[in-house]
DNA sequence: AGGTCCTTACGTACAACTGCGTATTTATCC
DNA sequence: GGATAAATACGCAGTTGTACGTAAGGACCT
């Protein structure tokens, strides 16, 4: 079960809070909104899509220091940074370190929900090219050892008795791992396996 | 012959060139200065390697500006901007257009210095993975139409004989065109075939 | 007229896939 | 402890797929 991409407010001021989530939903975007990084952190359950709005400037951790964390548990969650007293530099910094906008206050209500409608659709889209690819990482996890060792030799180009030769053992047992590999992997053709493997 | 790789300054301020000459120079840095984004454009010949140092405010061309061309045509030659007057809006829109980074004047020479060095780092990295993708590329560029279908076809995991039956021609066609691809393509395997086509 | 591309047939040799049968080891569950 | 499943291993035989040498014809462009 997977929940609908969702705007995540993170702000210890109350009213700007409460004005985001009126901009928000008048927007006709789900929005869910926390005090402080604590609580969204408690509250947020990866890897749910959407994107995060966050102040910088906040008592406990700031908007910079949540972005940093998220990165660091490789949570994507796409991170916009909203600040009242922002400088080049700290700007520069967060960009660099990810942050999909930076944004002034005071901002424009229309261009932060564009900027929002923006970062939300290219979670999606990263989203959706994710899922393939961790389908194949879990297909592959289905291998047992002696499976992946031999899916590798097969990526790598060798025939089968070349693997044989390699790994010491008869031809046959080869071609029974390997026709064992295309089932696992769901795959019709070696050039199946060869994608599969080089897209995990 | 690819040159070596170089910092290019550009910065219709003279005195400014001239302290960044100096600076990069002593730290060991080919540089070369240019007093307008025209005149580098005239003088850089792509792909060479290094990195770009400009100034945003410039009569004619702004390094902004500079920066989206370069983008436009496809030169992958890190930009850093510099700035004397610089604001938030300014900064966030550079970097999201792929500045590699964006320093305000007055700036510490080595920080500076440090970041021209990561910069160039990264550009050499990345260039080191799109000569592989680009070999792929000139031996693709090599098969003639009727190759390269055949070549999808067998990326798709298809066998000879459904290629011929789907081109409708001999089997035999088919292989001869293979081999024509497994040559051109300097590929020892079907698995070869299949990283090369999808490494593109 | 020469070059490239696309096309094909015949035959030989090797590689791969499949079904069927067998066997040992290890892990897990009752 | 015994049953069961999964992983690993191997052989034979038959079918299908692939590789390659040789030889050669038609289309098209320069």
């Amino acid at each position: 079960m997977q929940s609908e991409p969702t705007v995540y407010v993170v702000d210890d001021d109350e009213p700007i809070r409460d004005s985001l989530r009126m901009l928000l939903r008048s927007a006709g975007l789900p929005v869910e909104t926390f005090a402080s990084a604590q609580q969204f952190l408690a509250a947020y359950t990866p890897p749910a899509p959407g994107c995060l709005l966050v102040d910088v400037r906040m008592p406990g951790m700031s908007g910079l220091e949540l972005q940093e964390l998220l990165a660091a548990r490789k949570i994507a969650l796409p991170v916009i940074i909203i600040t009242g007293h922002g400088h080049v530099a700290m700007a520069v910094r967060a960009m660099k370190a990810g942050a999909a906008d930076f944004v002034e206050k005071p901002f424009d209500d229309e261009l932060l929900l564009e900027c929002i409608r923006r970062t939300l659709a290219r979670d999606a889209d990263t989203r959706r090219r994710q899922s393939r690819s961790s389908e194949s990482t879990q297909r592959l996890a289905a291998l047992t050892p002696r499976e992946r060792e031999i899916m590798e030799h097969l990526v790598a180009g060798k025939s089968n008795k070349a693997i044989a030769a390699d790994l010491g053992i008869s031809a046959r047992t080869v071609e029974v791992h390997r026709a064992r590999i295309m089932e696992k992997l769901e795959a019709k053709s070696l050039a199946d396996v060869v994608r599969i493997a080089l897209s995990s």
